[in-house]
DNA sequence: TTGTAGGCGTTATCAG
DNA sequence: CTGATAACGCCTACAA
């Protein structure tokens, strides 16, 4: 008892320490056991103790450690949010959409920018283990689905939002990349484009092999002959697009139409065309994807397809703590499916005739 | 000891435990002090060892319990930023800005969104401090000063970005609002405008209070007549933007310029002015504040304040974690002064003749 | 309804 | 250079 004492005032001289739930049972007169009783909301407490724990409770302006708490109970209702980038307006929305059902659920979201760097990633991923992260999610992951298979096999609760992971223990929330990429050149196909160049996303992205695989197969279906030399590989910014469209527009026979890998790049091809002194959509026409707030803010606006983002963070946080209440995973997969929303960087080749159906096709 | 290995098996049947620093000193064959040494990379330990532990780790798997460390250090290498909304773009960058430097000091980031949510805000504040964050970083702070000063007081690291707390103990990265408005407004004046608008933001927000300050002693200093019914509020949005100057141009004289709290809101304001068959600047000028990526792909393009986004956060981060380091402030404020960024939603009213000068101006 | 004892995984204080 | 042991604040059995 006496080092007690001893110890309080040793360290309250320095430092103003927080109170304990200690501190609150002495207060209140009761036992430790009690006042975690009434911070847990359990019904066996009295009302009377009740109030005096809460009154010792704001009369000491006690807030329980939640590191104690994660450290006895092993999880610390926090999950980690991986993405490429927050800068990129692909992500906000995702964000906020965790973030939401995130705090519904009383859980924290750390937030991790990795830059398309896989080296990066790991090492969140590890952090996010080390602060007992209860789950992870990770979007625009660079890391193979392996990697991510191993985490769930240790027990890990991971969803991937637009990755192709296939096991039952990692929640996915998969976009129909290699479709809608599919769908877009033929689009162009039937406007009567043959030379389409790809506007590629990094290599170690699956949802850009996926839109490349949609745009190589969209060329054999629809019958045009495949010119590897119209891929093109680059960041997925403004300036990438604008570096990849200004290799595209030195080659001898130039693209007549750009799909690109997100609508960043598909605005800084759109610039690099307009520098050179060309007209999108008459000299060349251009689709992306994500459908992000700038796009329909471009001259011209952007024909692409619309991403349900906040969606997508809502679905894969639902399913993430999903997975971390049931210890099982419900619904492992998710597809959704982008719509071309059909503006005017990529209206019909005769334009100029058809100028009212585009109008209409806005918006 | 045979209680220990009956628990151990006991656990072992349902879920697969992490390795813990107990284990990986049994199977180096050495004490848990000098696993945490190793982990802590003291030098007091020598290479040989060193190595037999390194080896133990990876081969157990071993991740350090971050939560058992916060419990006993007291700090979680992790801080809190709360924003209005990352759907925002003016918050991303800031938010990177954070994010870098705090993993670069390896610290990591509990992204909240209050909403200009006061309670929320205090929430999520409350959350932070439960989970032993090391410090908070408020942007878009929708709670008194005097809370936050109350804060600082607790012992609890707070950085301010743009707001107008004024004490030691609370670091702020400030920025000149009232100043800028109050140019925003002599600007205006100088082209010929007496009847200028102001979309205001949260009544709660200090820099919307300093800006409407600024906005009003921009009127005195240039004798013009304030006109109370020329301030209107709104959302922090483009929705807010569209749905107050809709109500501006209702009432009987009109406004001839416009100076929004933000970028959104300015934009909203634009197209709401289109829809009115009104056309930017020629009937009415408008000047935003933020200069989000946005704000040069409006038609037409808008006319903004540029803030420095990404080195707020940075800067912010840096107070903050220096703050965290240090146990003191050293600078505890800074003030970042916008630039005015002149586009063409506020040329010159006699706009025809100065083309040429307008388009020298911009970027 | 309430209280007591012991442990969660790490660090720090002392000895050796 | 290394090791035993007591915290850190909370929670869960079990007892009363």
């Amino acid at each position: 008892m006496t080092t007690l004492v001893m110890h309080v005032r040793f360290l309250s001289g320095g430092f103003e320490l927080s109170a304990t739930i200690r501190d609150v049972a002495r207060r209140a007169g009761v036992s430790i056991k009690t006042v975690s009783r009434v911070l847990n909301g359990s019904p066996r407490v009295t009302e009377d103790t009740r109030q005096r724990v809460m009154a010792a409770i704001d009369a000491l302006d006690f807030h329980p450690n939640a590191a104690a708490r994660a450290l006895v109970l092993r999880k610390s209702r926090t999950i980690g949010l991986v993405i490429a980038d927050i800068t990129n307006p692909f992500f906000p929305e995702i964000v906020r959409g965790v973030e939401d059902v995130a705090n519904r659920h009383n859980y924290n979201v750390i937030l991790c920018n990795t830059d398309e760097n896989p080296d990066k990633e790991r090492c969140y991923i590890n952090l996010i283990r080390e602060k007992q992260g209860d789950g992870i999610i990770l979007a625009g992951s660079r890391i193979g689905a392996d990697e991510v298979v191993a985490l769930a096999r240790k027990g890990i609760h991971v969803v991937v939002i637009n990755g192709d992971v296939r096991h039952p223990r990692v929640g996915v929330v998969a976009v129909a990349n290699e479709e809608r990429a599919h769908e877009a050149v033929s689009h162009l196909a039937r406007m009567g484009h043959t030379r389409i160049a790809y506007i590629s996303g990094s290599p170690m992205s699956s949802s850009n092999a996926e839109r490349l695989q949609g745009y190589r197969r969209g060329h054999d279906d629809n019958g045009i002959p495949l010119d590897e030399s119209l891929v093109v590989q680059a960041g997925p910014t403004r300036e990438g697009g604008f570096a990849a469209m200004s290799c595209l527009l030195n080659i001898p026979a130039r693209p007549t139409a750009i799909l690109a890998y997100n609508d960043l790049q598909a605005i800084g091809a759109m610039e690099a065309i307009k520098e050179h002194g060309l007209t999108v959509p008459r000299d060349i026409a251009v689709i992306g994807f994500d459908d992000i707030q700038l796009a329909s803010f471009t001259t011209p606006p952007l024909t692409t397809f619309r991403m349900p983002k906040y969606e997508m963070g809502m679905r894969a946080a639902e399913m993430l703590i999903g997975m971390i209440i049931s210890r099982t995973v419900r619904e492992s997969r998710l597809v959704v499916d982008p719509e071309l929303v059909i503006r005017e960087s990529c209206g019909y080749r005769q334009s100029v005739l058809t100028r009212g159906t585009m109008a209409a096709g806005r918006r």
